[in-house]
DNA sequence: TATGAATGAGCGTTCATTCAT
DNA sequence: AATGAATGAACGCTCATTCAT
């Protein structure tokens, strides 16, 4: 239906069918909702496990409006982390970029932006699910590579960098291998995951521990 | 086939396999070929999207056959764990029981064995494996927990408190978060299964990296 | 299909069925053709013998759409029972409460009603399947009992006890046993289910023998 | 292998593989104790829902020597039905032709032998699994109807025409219809099969007012 | 003759997707 | 645009039957 052009809005009140659902939403609102439905379906249940009948009941339409909005279940999932994960790492640029303190204090920051933002639902349940999902969504990685994988090892290169050049650390093995700074977060979240309900892992103490430890490694003196 | 005249035991390991018998392995045998079909299918589709016809097509038995063996696709899934990952941390804590050298010596032994049991092999696959499905399987990750990892941070423990006593190192902070020992490894498995085929890392040198960035951390000296 | 240009409502009845859905029935037609289907079926086959997907093609439907109807097999079964034979004992019920007549005119009348509703209908098929699959099926047959045969029972007292209460017999024993009264019904649907095709029994003489042998039995006088 | 002509007892003591089970049975005694094992898996599950592996645990032999007894399942099972049912039919026959006394101790004494021998188990089982599987063994059903059902009417009415002669009775209901007298019998194991648990019938007493109610709907008067 | 591991056709059930309304 | 009844391919699991030993 590629035309239509005129009077769209024409009697309104016209007698016909009058079982539409709601239209109290408009497309981006509704967008939203399922994509938070789905979120919670596909955390607790895994991709293969969610049942789209249940990510419409929680979103509040039906079963067939999805399909007005994702393509398909594949595609709803790749909404699903196109839409959440790379705001946190614009933020975190953000605050690199103006930070002031001491590289110490400025890690202080990024864990507490990484508790909340990440270390806790639902961008928690996200972070288990690419890793649980991705190798079945190679397209789904790359995207998550580029988009949020490679800006956050940059951001990591970055604060390394300031703080060698204030003279803080003189280590530059986090330049070659970032991935060492942020791994311990990848584990709270996987450790909770699994092992939360019976063995949970205190994430800011953990982090806080991370801290020291690498400080230390990368041969932290106070300016 | 009423007639059957003459010469019945012509040439009885002609190769015309012909619908018949699978061709007499043994018990054990027959387990760990159905052992190493399930996890390549379940690594490279999930548990839920792995196929017990795939899994037994790739075993070279019936569908059937299976259940012979484990009692359903769970039991499947648990009897992998069991098999493959519990002996590498037995063989480890072996391995830390007896070393003589040095803290650093026993930590590239260990990475080595880690690297070589774990990180390479098919078991890579399999870390990854209870990652994705651990949330939904809590008894199987209770076994995880219990068996695996318990012992796994306990050895770290062991190693620490080794390296404090031959005087090489000071502090405790792993003996508070042993996690943050190993969370390098966990990442190197999430990232080559996700990443690896456009941005592989180099799992030797990533950790040998993680080890001089924490035994300088941990106040390395050489005694 | 990017055009459609006009005459979009012409002959929307055209028979061209491809492969597309049922003719929208109303959602009581459906259950009754899926019911009548399913009946056909596990009269032809047994309970286990039955075959979902036979009963669906014979119900005109996807085999899917069963299980909008009914929960599972054993639902289909519970509904036939509860759909078929429940109503004639109501009716029945009915018909001795306002009936005028002697207690012999009053049996004839039962008995063409047990005739056409029960014996000579589909419903044969259903008393059969209860004496099969009763036993396998506790909670449907307690169903039957207190919904059908418990019913049935007191009807037959009340219509002994009218009997006598008229003066037109004398007996007390179907008090104790009513089922007598109805026996030689039970093994008219289980001799015709058997061998109704090489010895049929003529199902109205036989029970009128029986009306006239227990009549006889009972004490029976015209007043 | 169909010629194998000599020496077959050459050395019993050879030290080829040595598991066969237990020859402490002759070929009859095996096949009653397989049989055996088959009414009670069959009386407990139905024919379909009955498991040949526990028919073969029950009786002490392996799957496969349950094929060399019975060519399928429903070789079993027609075999239950043959070996077990015509004995009582033989016995009653007998009883009757030789009898001495009136009618009504002779209905005793045959009630008292259906009551032993048919109404409870394990043939009680078989009657109710000849009513719900033989709809689906149209020839077994044929084979009982004549060597089972046949013969007891035939008995019956031998029964009658002696009662007739002897001055006892005067109605020849019974003789067009000598199901009305046994009717009550079969009715019972429905009825115990199905309600037995909660509402028990019993037998004696039910089958005793039933020949009460019949002798005098025959015209019973004592000679 | 007896065994029981192996087979694979078969079935109940689920759920992503479609489409008439 | 929205609905949700209908669809049917897909899959886990069972079990009668076979056959190498």
């Amino acid at each position: 239906m590629p035309q239509m052009p005129k009077d769209s809005q024409e009697s309104p009140s016209s007698p016909q069918a009058r079982r539409r659902r709601a239209p109290a939403m408009d497309r981006g609102e509704r967008r939203r909702s399922i994509l938070d439905a789905a979120l919670a379906e596909f955390a607790a249940h895994g991709f293969a496990g969610a049942r789209l009948e249940d990510v419409a009941r929680r979103a509040g339409v039906a079963k067939g409006t999805l399909y007005l909005y994702f393509s398909d279940k594949e595609a709803l999932f790749r909404g699903l982390v196109e839409e959440n994960l790379s705001p946190v790492i614009v933020d975190a640029g953000g605050m690199v970029a103006l930070f002031p303190g001491t590289t110490r204090e400025l890690l202080d920051l990024l864990i507490e932006l990484l508790a909340q933002r990440v270390l806790e639902a639902p961008a928690q349940a996200l972070v288990r699910l690419m890793i649980a999902e991705g190798p079945r969504f190679p397209e789904l990685a790359a995207y998550y590579h580029r988009e949020v994988v490679v800006r956050g090892l940059a951001l990591i290169r970055a604060i390394v960098a300031r703080g060698i050049a204030r003279g803080e650390i003189d280590s530059d093995i986090p330049a070659q291998f970032p991935q060492l700074v942020i791994a311990p977060a990848i584990v709270a979240v996987v450790w909770n995951s699994m092992f939360g309900t019976f063995d949970p892992l205190d994430v800011r103490r953990f982090l806080a521990a991370h801290r020291d430890l690498i400080l230390r490694g990368l041969g932290w003196r106070e300016t």
